[in-house]
DNA sequence: TCCATTTCTTGATCTAGATCAATGCCCGGC
DNA sequence: GCCGGGCATTGATCTAGATCAAGAAATGGA
């Protein structure tokens, strides 16, 4: 299946969500909180697949959209259960446990510098915004640590 | 296997470390920063199991020890994985990317009232320390978040 | 190519929560 | 039962990062 860049694949609040699996270009997962702020979740490149996986019966809180176009296939959550190596899963676990860490003790300067060496081929497909959101800060701080960074060569 | 409040079954920089699964009692992970401080990760009370989810040939990040007298079991990583139902793994991917979230948009009120709601049984058996530890706000911010709550009945 | 929109940067100010410090309290070990 | 060390609370101060604002530089669509 193609998509649009900026073509919303799921909205949250929406019911019996699908996993999506990314072929080519580049998904994004994110919520949008009370003051209408967004907050990027995940970014899911070529061979990633990306989903809320809350309960098929739950209404999801996360939002899908395509930051390229992309050719992506859609998958059933018990479908992809039945599939998945459980060691896929297991990292998962471990990524997201180094992310809450990161998120509870690190400071804007080493968040950003985590994500350069953890998704270098991410960093240039997506603007300064979108890494911003993802690393919990504005991008304006963004901005000024990548200023303090290059005057530090 | 029987241990006593206090006792650490598992540190920072070890290898081949196991899952933990918890009969009766109270365990919880946290790391320890660069600058003494802790930060949990999780608690495992009845029913649960704990780890740190690194590969078995990594060093681990997280230190495991005894919030309660305990009995638990230890399982070995791989064998853990034969048995454990996907369902499970994959709702803990789902509680963690509510963490996530939770830290990127929520205020420390907002963090606590969530815990609150979510661990009910955990409130009463771990001291207002750990609880700030683990929502990523020190002790003196969430005695003022709760003489806030108290004083708005 | 031009215009409009969005992104990035920079500056000024504000604020939630951190840090530092002092006190009283509870609780567990001897 | 007493003593000492961790825990909770409160107050004063500090600070990383948020917010607000305004200009410059990309970016993209017609």
């Amino acid at each position: 299946m193609r998509v649009m860049k900026g073509q919303v694949l799921q909205r949250a609040g929406e019911l019996n969500t699908k996993v999506f699996g990314v072929e080519t270009g580049l998904l994004r997962s994110y919520t949008i909180d009370e003051k209408g702020k967004e907050h990027i979740f995940a970014f899911a490149n070529e061979g990633w697949t990306i989903a809320d996986l809350c309960e098929v019966t739950d209404p999801c809180e996360l939002f899908i959209d395509a930051l390229e176009d992309s050719t992506i296939t859609v998958i059933d959550k018990e479908e992809r259960k039945k599939q998945v190596d459980i060691n896929t899963v297991v990292n998962r676990i471990f990524v997201l446990q180094k992310r809450v860490i990161m998120l509870m003790s690190a400071s804007a300067l080493e968040r950003y510098q985590h994500f350069l060496k953890t998704y270098p081929n991410i960093v240039q497909r997506v603007s300064q915004k979108m890494i911003a959101s993802y690393l919990g800060v504005t991008p304006e701080a963004l901005s000024r640590v990548r200023k303090e960074l290059s005057k530090a060569e």
